[in-house]
DNA sequence: CGCCCCTTTGAAGCATATCAAACCGCGTGG
DNA sequence: CCACGCGGTTTGATATGCTTCAAAGGGGCG
């Protein structure tokens, strides 16, 4: 599948990923036809790319199929560069698009060789992880799958406490969702009555989660 | 304003930030009121902050005061290291909260020690800028100024060609901006009839920029 | 020529926003 | 101690922007 090439042979785009690659390590080119999968989310993040000609748009989806996508790809752009084991997202091919390749590992080791203990990169890549997936649930996820995902999200990072006492109020949960304040609390009320949670305390802020997997559920 | 501290005053949450700074570089620690701005957008990027008690919203504004929130920044949070000179985005307390703050530049100067000329964090954070910008986009924006934001991007990276050849089509461009694929095409509509736009050929994805000035305005 | 995909346009429905009012706990000052 | 005011939240009624459902146009390609 991959097509081997060499100095000679490089077009004219000759963005980081070459620079980064230099001579050290072996690049590629390859082919990939309108619609077709370069990698999809969860798979083995064994390349970095970059765009030679054409374009490339990188996605989430939700379990009904809703798509969100991240970014489009276009010719010098590099993606697919992960600092796990696995994509984050999806990409394939917006229309026929040659794009240059090489193996993750190389990359890494250079990187691992340069960096020590404590990750910069680990560091950034964490928030870009989280702006991706927030950027999912801003363009695709309803008030109350939002809500839900909020409350798990705070849950997750605060530790699932028993009681979990939120440090801002409904017009920064809103501002965060996307969403009014008026919607937030709607969205809350409608889960206090449906069971999923439970205010402590008076003030509204100190909630208790009831039924964390029909929250999970919400979420998509 | 800055409460000098030493290792022995060091509280329980020595996350990442101590870590880099290790021994290496002063930490200092400070309190914000509730409410209280820690930098705003476009200052310059002096700190580097980490969260020892209390929450820290990040976030963009529109001229109009809507707000989107990137992030709530928690105890052992690291936030407002940037790249670049100036913060990207504005921070300020949710709640009375202590920040463990060290200067930018001993956390720069050790970075650029380990890495070479071509710098790995500058290539992530780049994404990262970008999904913060579209989060804003994705929570805030109207379908409206969405698609006129899109068309701006577009012909920014396309460098401005005079007919600007969009390799995606309308529910490609509905899932980036989080809408449906009519709404889209209504919007396109829209700015073609308010002369801000016109299609070229016949395949409606040759765009011609007519009035970059209103589309600007358009997109907040 | 005819089919298919993409796009546009129209009409109706719906989720969320907007406008409005009441409630509630809390701090403050009388 | 209570009255008051105030910020934050909830709830209700209405408005609206976007989606959904539907159909037609238009171009490219077999």
């Amino acid at each position: 599948m991959l097509v081997r090439t060499n100095a000679l042979t490089r077009r004219s785009i000759d963005g980081p990923l070459a620079t980064l690659a230099g001579d050290q390590v072996a690049c590629s080119e390859f082919r990939y036809r309108r619609g077709a999968e370069v990698f999809g989310e969860g798979e083995p993040a064994e390349y970095a790319y970059q765009v030679i000609s054409g374009a490339i748009r990188t996605y989430k989806l939700l379990s009904d199929g809703r798509r969100q996508i991240n970014s489009f790809h276009l010719p010098g752009d590099i993606f697919g560069l992960e600092n796990g084991r696995a994509h984050r997202f999806s990409a394939d091919a917006v229309v026929e698009t040659e794009v240059r390749i090489t193996r993750r590992h190389s990359l890494v080791d250079v990187m691992k060789r340069r960096e020590t203990e404590t990750n910069l990169v680990d560091l950034v890549t964490r928030n870009l992880q989280h702006a991706e997936n927030h950027m999912l649930l801003l363009g695709r996820k309803t008030a109350l799958e939002k809500v839900a995902a909020f409350l798990l999200e705070m849950d997750e990072r605060l530790a699932h406490p028993n009681v979990m006492v939120l440090p801002m109020g409904r017009r920064d949960i809103a501002d965060y969702l996307g969403l009014t304040l008026e919607t937030v609390s709607r969205a809350l009320s409608s889960l206090r009555d449906e069971h999923m949670l439970r205010f402590d305390g008076q003030t509204q802020r100190e909630v208790v989660l009831l039924d964390r997997i029909r929250l999970a559920e919400l979420d998509s």
